[in-house]
DNA sequence: CAGGCTAGTTGGAACGTTCAAATCATGCCA
DNA sequence: TGGCATGATTTGAACGTTCCAACTAGCCTG
């Protein structure tokens, strides 16, 4: 216990390299921060000496005197964390990566649920961040204007459906992404394209139900339209896709609104004795870990590009409300949409800049730590 | 474009509380930090200033002058977020949840994946965090050793298998789990019940393992033992199922160490014809939203109570090595453990310290944003 | 009534960095 | 050679808080 707890251990400071380079403090500063000020003879030992003594600048001093915690805010929220598609978590994911490219971090928090603004204006008022990625909006979302008001730098992801006028957003194209769907069911070979997407009213459903018509239109199915409606459950979603099993022609496919709405068509497939993919094509929305467990062909959100989108917005200077980045999502093609069988290998359309980490079939378990532990064994 | 974007607007310090209050700033300084030194006219007064300003102390100066962040950092893998069982994504939002009540809070960062240490170097040497939690343990894992060697504090979320008497960590007893799932089962009326779970080697599933074995002993059914393996693969799984329900007498139930395999119970037991609950039981493990979607009775990890136990650990002054948190594990009964049909409402046996925000049937969908649109509109 | 003790309060200093302005060579041109 | 711009470096001050030691007034004790 020479030194106890906490970041006690006596790091060298900017003045220490000072001192061992022989210049002031000053010019250390400025190896850092203005190199070109800094004549080359001295900026080599200086560099040479902070290597030596390991020397990292302390982030709270620099807050402090830069007046500015190159911080932000992210809110987690305990009712959807690990649940089924639930992006948020790779959104979190991505940022995070993405942090060190704009020399700042993350730092997480819960919303104050009675008050909601309160959490937001605790942390900022202490200087903890400089402002915020607001990860979902709420119908009636008072943060984006509260925030603008206080002159607070935001990104959301997701648009503000409620007032189009209000930037600051990076969202996925879901119509887009639902034309792809549809051109590659076509490629396919099915016939007829039907939809089980959710009832009217919900702006991403309403975009993503666009999507799916527009795309029959340009492939010239648009007399093949049916659709049915269901909430988000699977029980609902299974009795929707059996209605539609029956209205469905043979050769036929089922575009869904969510990998849940998916789930509920595949077992209807079954239940009706056909096989998925062979017989009746299913897609589904997010790529969850769901769709690729059952080889679901599914639209996978670009959440590394969007997390890019979000740092570029709100580092951007000045309350400028016209910064928006609206992505396309990529397909994952699985069995699902496969007529013939073939080998279930990664989808030959995957996002190309994907993580490079990723791996490419780590099955994951109840906990991560365990199947690289079962692998190396 | 008063002030510009950042922490900009100038906020009221300490010395404008002690100005207001005709104190000196150490007297404001007291009366927040140490409030028994003030006499309590004076504290009052105080407070009132601070109320009527608005003050909050700024978290820079703080962590400077007391050396110290109050931060610990949360390593987020890529390879692993929004899968599956993805069990860390739900542990980062109860920590996050609870962090308050430590006046302290989180910071996210990816690790350097070719010198593993080195991130945790690079954001410790800043001062930004004081230690870490480790949401996951690796074979071999590096970093225990490294942290206790360099005296920063941190805990992991998992036992560390390698090593029996590396402290520190908080983690769920599988094993007891197990045992709870085996006497619910008999309780249900199943007369054998089989396992299904990982190849051997991997410490969790032989936990898992032994936490059956000892509760067919509990129950005298020892005799009625039968198993097999698969690893974490959805297609594996159906098939070692398959080959479980030959040899399963009719009234028994399959107990599976993950959710993914418990999915491919199902598969099996529908392939044969058969109903799950009412024909065979099936028990999977973390409680995904998978197990929620399918009906799938399963062990949930008690995530609040962990991320408790966590910061108990890691704010413990000094390197004690026998701190460690072992918490049992809830059931939460579902239809495929009901031999009678039942209305699907909420396991009765769900774990009662759950986040009381969350609401009894959210269904989550592609993004969180929306399910509550709709429910809104 | 000197001396000491306590509760309450205060001012100086420090945490480690960057901003702003001052200093100091150096070279160029008139 | 004096004046002046230029580049490189240094010094003083400040960011907002807490640590530490000092100070005061009041009260008790011997």
């Amino acid at each position: 216990m020479a030194s106890g707890p906490g970041q006690s251990r006596d790091r060298a400071t900017i003045i220490d390299v000072a001192a061992a380079a022989g210049v002031s403090r000053q010019t250390v500063s400025n190896a850092l921060n203005n190199p070109d000020r800094v004549a080359p003879g001295t900026l080599m030992r200086v560099h040479r000496e902070i290597e030596r003594l390991g020397f990292s600048p302390n982030a709270a001093a620099q807050q402090l005197r830069r007046r500015k915690a190159s911080a932000y805010g992210f809110e987690v929220n305990p009712s959807g964390a690990g649940k089924m598609g639930h992006i948020l978590d790779g959104f979190l994911v991505e940022l995070t990566v993405a942090a060190p490219d704009h020399s700042c971090h993350l730092v997480t928090f819960a919303p104050n649920l009675s008050r909601l603004l309160d959490g937001y204006d605790r942390i900022l008022s202490t200087g903890l961040v400089d402002g915020f990625v607001l990860g979902d909006t709420r119908h009636d979302d008072p943060r984006p204007a509260w925030l603008l008001a206080n002159e607070v730098p935001f990104v959301t992801f997701g648009r503000i459906w409620d007032n189009p006028e209000m930037g600051r957003w990076v969202d996925v194209d879901g119509r887009a992404g639902m034309e792809v769907a549809v051109e590659h069911l076509v490629a396919q070979g099915y016939t007829a394209i039907a939809y089980l997407g959710w009832p009217d009213g919900s702006p991403v459903g309403d975009d993503r139900r666009r999507g799916w018509l527009s795309g029959l239109a340009d492939a010239g199915l648009a007399d093949t339209a049916i659709a049915e409606e269901a909430v988000q459950d699977l029980t609902v979603a299974t009795a929707a896709a059996e209605r539609l099993l029956d209205r469905l022609p043979s050769g036929g496919a089922i575009l869904c609104a969510s990998d849940l709405l998916a789930l509920g068509a595949l077992r209807a497939v079954r239940n009706h004795g056909l096989e998925p993919g062979r017989d009746v094509g299913v897609v589904g929305f997010d790529d969850s870990d769901v769709a690729e467990a059952l080889q679901l062909t599914s639209l996978r959100q670009p959440l590394q590009d969007a997390a890019a989108e979000a740092w570029r917005i709100v580092h951007a200077k000045g309350t400028d409300l016209s910064l928006t980045a609206l992505l396309a999502p990529t397909l994952t093609v699985r069995a699902s949409t496969t007529p013939t069988p073939q080998s279930p290998n990664e989808s030959p359309t995957q996002s190309p800049n994907q993580s490079p980490v990723h791996p490419p079939r780590r099955p994951p378990l109840g906990r991560t730590a365990y199947p690289s532990l079962e692998e190396q064994q």
